[in-house]
DNA sequence: GAGCACTGC
């Protein structure tokens, strides 16, 4: 069926580039003796190519030499197999199609299912037919994911026969592995967005390739409407959006109708099941199917998708337990059973990938495994030899309410693509199967298409000051794919005007600016920014690195009392914030022996991992820092003010993330949004304070802050006065109080002046 | 008295 698909839309684009290419005929292609110099010397092993009108066959002979062109270093054997393997993929065949379309566009569609080979190839490709070596301008691929980028780096540049980080390399957060001979990088979306920032027109590029374009990530929304734009002023610019379904009508819409190439992928057919009811428990549907196939289905392992860590866990019991009465009662083999998500320790993630299990006798069934997983398996990780998954057809999502500024997950069900793209991963190494535990009517009528991007699902502060420092003037009219609700654009306006990066007019001020070259949310880079005001620039940065990453503190589910007794050893009465700073700088007295770190960790119940990035992302914005000569300041730590002046300068980032006790007792309400919320459970706060500042809030069970720091209500008054300016406050408890804390405050200060 | 799908700069 999606062959099918495929083949109709790739037909209907034909004509569409023919007659494009009749244009290019009569008024692109003209010789221009200023560009003579961008043709290959005689000598060349490109002689004869002229860029942009290279093919198929010229590539071919460059590619059979026995040295490398581009280095001039004699090819090894092993060149020779890789290249034989990459002419036997897919998108080789359609070759001099690609280059016919790529030449006679700007900007071109570019649709291959998994295992076509265009991530590593099309941008190959491209090299020769750009010819970098000669006009000095790279060429770009974008992933959504770092480890893709850096694997893919790695196997084209194999593939290439170059060192990586030489002609070919890769560029994303933390590193750079690139060199004055790069003609190929592969990088993070996010970071071509960075680059962007600083280069309006990205000119150190002749061709942009955004690879995964379906998924969707913020990043590739704002790079495809950024794109757009240059592509009308920089008419040498060429841009190839890479994407894996056939949605691709859309991506063709957008671009103007852009032309199209699709290619077909190399996967093995993948049989459907769906439930002929709706189910009513879909975990225990689903433990159920994995229990049936394991006991009549022929080998092969299974791969089943849960929505989260408590949920996959508690399965994983569960199935264990059945399939050992399975193993005793029916003969069956045995099954090894691993969860699988984001926060397990990289060393269980690893366990995913052990062989299965072997007979528990000579002669017995032999055993399979079976990964219960979130999404991660979906496309952020692939494991071979999977033939079974079983799909209740949910996951968590984001979602974002503008209404009272929160960003929180829900339990949803999944998008038609979603759902094909699970099915795929059974029918990575053979035929597969693949059990919906839904009904095919629910998948037809009920499953959206697409799940909904990314952009249309958050908080979007950082999204408008990334697009102002972008040089994007006009936000309402910024052709975005899908546009977000005026609310959310609303709402990140306000707030950007409030921390004082957007002016009363929308333009973006110099803290803006500033803001927008720190890696943080808006409000964590606007406290930095201030904090040398306030004495205490290093630790801020210490707690501003602490808070961009995952959660420090480590609790098991079977040693809880422990990890907290340990906890409370960091706590201080003041709050989590300065908690955090406690652990932190105990982690660093302990010297910077990794295995020794490693250890104290452990016994302190503390990740590791997540202190160890914290550490990582210290360095990151200390240099950011530094750059725009912001001071890194402490006040003594004997000084009766340390901890003082750090909460005073939290407020200067958070002065609107505050709530305030209600006169009833442990109901606390958030100053502006008049939400009812508890101070989370996992807090060190202790009561005493009636105004506490909180990092987050969270929607679960209940609505909870979360990292939360006690402060006094001068405070606000004084590091906040436009915000907190009472004149256009509503009457009520929150302004009262207020009222006497600004009463308070002149009385001392009429003291103090009297005195 | 409880949670954190997944990415990215």
């Amino acid at each position: 069926m999606s062959d099918m698909a495929g083949k109709r839309t790739s037909a209907e684009s034909d004509e569409s580039s023919r007659k494009k290419a009749k244009k290019g005929d009569s008024d692109g292609d003209v010789y221009n003796p200023y560009l003579a110099h961008m043709d290959p010397s005689p000598d060349s092993p490109f002689s004869g190519m002229t860029r942009r009108q290279v093919t198929a066959e010229q590539i071919s002979k460059v590619e059979d030499l026995s040295a490398n062109a581009f280095t001039g270093v004699e090819h090894t054997q092993k060149y020779f197999q890789i290249l034989q393997t990459r002419r036997e993929l897919p998108v080789h065949k359609q070759r001099q199609e690609f280059l016919d379309k790529y030449h006679s566009t700007q900007i071109l569609v570019f649709v291959g299912e998994t295992g076509s080979g265009k991530t590593t190839q099309i941008p190959q490709y491209v090299v020769f037919d750009e010819l970098p070596n000669i006009t000095g301008k790279l060429i770009a691929c974008t992933q959504p994911r770092r480890v893709a980028a850096m694997s893919v780096a790695q196997r084209v540049a194999d593939e290439m026969d170059v060192k990586l980080g030489e002609e070919v390399g890769y560029s994303i957060r933390f590193e750079d592995k690139t060199g004055p001979k790069t003609m190929l990088k592969y990088m993070t979306d996010g970071m071509l967005l960075r680059e962007a920032m600083h280069d309006h027109d990205m000119s150190r590029y002749s061709c942009i390739i955004l690879d995964e374009a379906h998924e969707r990530t913020l990043a590739t929304d704002i790079l495809m409407a950024l794109l757009k734009q240059i592509a009308s002023r920089r008419s040498d610019l060429k841009i190839i959006i890479m994407s894996a379904t056939l949605d691709a009508q859309k991506f063709q819409r957008y671009f103007n109708d852009a032309p199209l190439l699709a290619v077909p992928g190399r996967t093995h057919p993948v049989e459907i099941f769906y439930t002929p009811e709706p189910e009513r428990d879909y975990v225990e549907a689903a433990i159920r199917t994995v229990l049936q196939i394991h006991a009549s289905e022929p080998d092969g392992d299974i791969l089943l998708f849960l929505t989260g860590e408590d949920e996959i866990e508690d399965a994983c019991r569960k199935i264990s337990l059945e399939a050992e009465e399975l193993t005793r009662e029916v003969d069956a083999g045995p099954l090894a059973v691993y969860p699988l998500y984001g926060s397990l320790p990289p060393q269980q993630q690893q366990r995913i990938f052990d062989k299965a299990p072997p007979a528990l006798r000579k002669g017995g069934r032999v055993g399979r495994k079976c990964i219960i997983s979130t999404n991660i398996a979906e496309t952020s990780l692939t494991i071979d030899g999977i033939v079974y998954v079983v799909d209740p057809g949910f996951s968590k999502q984001k979602i974002y309410n503008p209404r009272i500024r929160v960003e929180s997950l829900l339990v949803s069900p999944i998008s038609k693509a979603s759902a094909q793209q699970r099915a795929g991963r059974a029918g990575r190494t053979k035929p597969g199967k693949c059990f919906r535990l839904y009904t095919e009517k629910a998948f037809k009528k009920e499953l959206i298409e697409q799940t909904y991007p990314e952009i249309l699902r958050s908080n979007l502060a950082n999204t408008v000051l990334e697009l102002k420092k972008l040089g994007v003037e006009d936000l309402v009219h910024f052709d975005l794919m899908d546009p977000p609700a005026p609310e959310t654009m609303m709402r990140a306006l306000e707030e950007l005007n409030y921390l004082a990066c957007l002016d009363d007019d929308g333009e973006l001020t110099t803290l803006g600016g500033l803001a927008s070259e720190f890696p943080l949310d808006p409000a964590l880079a606007v406290m930095l920014i201030s904090s040398p005001e306030f004495y205490c620039s290093n630790e801020i940065l210490s707690i501003t690195s602490l808070l961009s990453v995952p959660q420090i503190w480590v609790r098991p589910a079977n040693n809880r009392k422990r990890a907290d007794e340990m906890k409370a050893h960091f706590s201080h009465p003041d709050g989590d914030h300065l908690t955090l700073l406690n652990a932190y700088h105990a982690f660093r007295g302990q010297g910077s022996d990794s295995n020794m770190l490693k250890q104290w960790c452990h016994e302190h119940f503390l990740s590791f991992r997540h202190l160890s990035s914290a550490d990582n992302v210290r360095a990151q914005l200390k240099r950011i820092m530094e750059t725009h000569s912001l001071d890194l300041l402490s006040t003594p730590f004997e000084d009766k003010n340390y901890y003082t002046n750090i909460r005073r300068a939290l407020l200067a980032g958070f002065f609107m993330q505050v709530g305030m006790k209600e006169s009833s007792g442990k109901v606390y309400r958030t100053v502006k949004d008049h939400q009812a919320v508890l101070i989370h459970p996992s807090t060190v706060l202790r009561a005493e304070f009636d105004w506490v500042l909180y990092n987050e809030f969270v929607l679960t069970s209940k609505q909870y802050i979360r990292t939360c720091t006690g402060i006094r209500p001068e405070w606000l008054l004084e590091i906040a006065p436009t915000y907190y300016d009472l004149e256009g406050f509503e009457d009520g408890e929150v302004k009262r109080s207020l009222q006497r804390a600004a009463e308070k405050k002149r009385r001392k200060e009429a003291m103090k002046a009297g005195r």
